[in-house]
DNA sequence: ATACCAGATGAAACCGTTTACACAAGCATC
DNA sequence: GATGCTTGTGTAAACGGTTTCATCTGGTAT
């Protein structure tokens, strides 16, 4: 079932055909419908791979990701399709493309596409000038300023941190405030706890060490970190921002285990507004990531620089902003109540 | 840059090229390795598309999904992901593939892909005739008998859902066993509320209708759901199997803000076994399903039938079986406790 | 020496489109 | 009535690979 048998079928030439479905305003009308009812009728569908050969256009964006935790990652390729599939495109996905060098594939069968959606989480996994080599339109996601000239899309990390901050310096002092990070090296976890201790300074105190933690972003290492902590007796009348939710459910859960009532005794602010907020007891405050927006973003970027290739990289940085919720309130006694 | 590039490069003819790249044992060595220098040289990548014009194979597997809950759509992602990139294939996914019909698109850019992963949660959205017209190989996940000589891959609800209810009633009486579902229509809330209700029939006891609810997959739903029912004075001395997580915390969190203790007063276990269950207090007892299986599972599928396009088609059903936390622990003295 | 065969390579056809170019017909212009 | 322009269509050349078939080489059996 080629444009061959339309033709045929028509009574026309292939060339016709063509024109008819991709450009009928250069068809005869009558010429157009009649094409049309062998299309349908014959149940032709173009071949894309052919298509492709001679456009060099697939509408396919390329998204390649490193393992991402979970509701971060399906929020992002919700709206990422959502925006992807209104402008006709659709997204080839791989978190795997990050190791592409000991893919079996043999390399990228991103090459269908038409651009890239990079994102990185890493600081060492910057290895854009292996980006760079395939020479596709891409946008990253995820780091300002990444060295190449692409456009790039992140969070305003520092912004939010510095609102939570704030929020927390309303009833804590700032020598009782503490940061929970994930691992060293990841962006956001970095940029957060950089605008964390700069938003100490800016109240007029330096950070001790002590009060900006490294680990990862899991419940399990907020649980050990919160318990450590509650064990040399600094918990008490402090407050926490963790540089996700994950770690910060894992305080709550470590200070309810050992009889500390939250927000009366311990006072936590989390990272990403993700959907486990609302479900917790006491509700997480959070600060909230526009991800939609990312995703719609990204897609509409790229899409944007795939019909202007020339144009100068543009660097966006989203919005986020604090959402308090009963986790970090401040309680006027200071006696132990559960939210 | 083509393969005429490497072909004048090395040497050789284009003929030779490809068969030193594709089947070498089909070329004296010393020109495959030459050609292989030229081609690292050049840094020549082979047209997918012009490959996939005349190969009929592009590698790529299209997965279609209804819009599906986040964390259940991430774990099934990469595991499926991981299990393609193993195998050499990429996914190329779309949530909206099932609109298709409204699609500025204009149609499936699915026709890229070898084969099709389709994955379907409601009733209604058995649209399989459309599916087979594609005439691609297909696999369809989360339904055992669609009517449709296809594969089909979904999670045994039965055996979860029995297990579940057999562990309720261990503690408590059939007459106090609720279950609180998702919206009707929903395979699987319909066969996880059809087993509940099996479940009571082998224990003597017809359930009442009263005891078996539908509402939708919320953490909203399962608070109203539950506050419904503790002002009914239903609840205390209870037990409730919910049709996922997230309503079973919903349940959870409304026991908590009426004062009712879990699982002193009120033992609740919830389906999917989401990182949920570990997050919240008490830990949720949940059926687990295994997520990751039927990523890998539905992607082997494709790939078999890719393979051998004739076989018979092959219905598995991935075994799901309950993991036992503090929501729903038998509680000797019956007295109030927090876990 | 002849015939035969295996292995390595090249020439050319082909996959299904798009599109540059040519052409014909119809119509207005001078 | 020749000229030019417009409109609709067809012819054929790409696009970049794979694969069939033919050719050439050199070694081995007869």
């Amino acid at each position: 079932m080629s444009i061959r048998n339309v033709a045929e079928h028509s009574g026309v030439s292939i060339a016709t055909v063509s024109r008819a479905l991709n450009t009928p305003e250069m068809v005869s009308p009558e010429t157009v419908k009649r094409v049309r009812r062998s299309v349908d009728e014959l149940g032709y569908r173009p071949n894309l791979f052919a298509k492709g050969l001679l456009t060099r256009r697939s509408r396919v964006i390329g998204v390649s990701l490193p393992d991402i935790h979970g509701l971060f990652f399906s929020e992002l390729m919700r709206s990422a399709d959502d925006r992807a599939c209104e402008l006709g495109y659709h997204l080839l996905v791989s978190s795997n493309a990050h190791r592409a060098d000991e893919n079996p594939a043999g390399g990228f069968a991103l090459d269908l596409a038409d651009g890239l959606i990079v994102m990185l989480t890493e600081r060492t996994r910057v290895d854009l000038d292996g980006i760079a080599a395939l020479d596709l339109p891409t946008v990253v996601v995820g780091v300002d300023r990444p060295g190449v000239p692409v456009d790039t899309i992140s969070f305003d990390n520092v912004t939010g941190a510095l609102g939570a901050v704030a929020h927390l310096l309303e009833g804590t002092p700032a020598q009782r405030c503490f940061f929970a990070g994930g691992h060293q090296g990841n962006i956001d976890s970095d940029e957060r706890s950089a605008a964390f201790a700069e938003a100490l300074r800016r109240d007029g105190h330096e950070p001790t060490p002590d009060q900006i933690s490294y680990g990862e972003y899991s419940f399990d290492w907020g649980w050990n970190w919160a318990t450590r902590m509650i064990q040399k007796g600094l918990l008490p009348g402090a407050a926490v921002l963790a540089a996700n939710d994950e770690i910060a459910i894992g305080v709550a859960n470590a200070a309810r285990d050992y009889g500390l009532s939250i927000p009366g005794d311990l006072r936590i602010v989390g990272f990403d507004d993700s959907s486990f907020c609302g479900c917790v007891r006491p509700k997480l405050s959070s600060v909230h990531l526009p991800v939609d927006e990312l995703g719609r973003e990204a897609v509409d970027a790229l899409v944007r620089r795939l019909e202007q290739p020339d144009a100068s990289p543009r660097h966006s940085r989203l919005a986020t902003s604090l959402v308090v919720r009963d986790s970090s309130r401040i309680t006027t006694d200071g006696a132990r109540h559960d939210a």
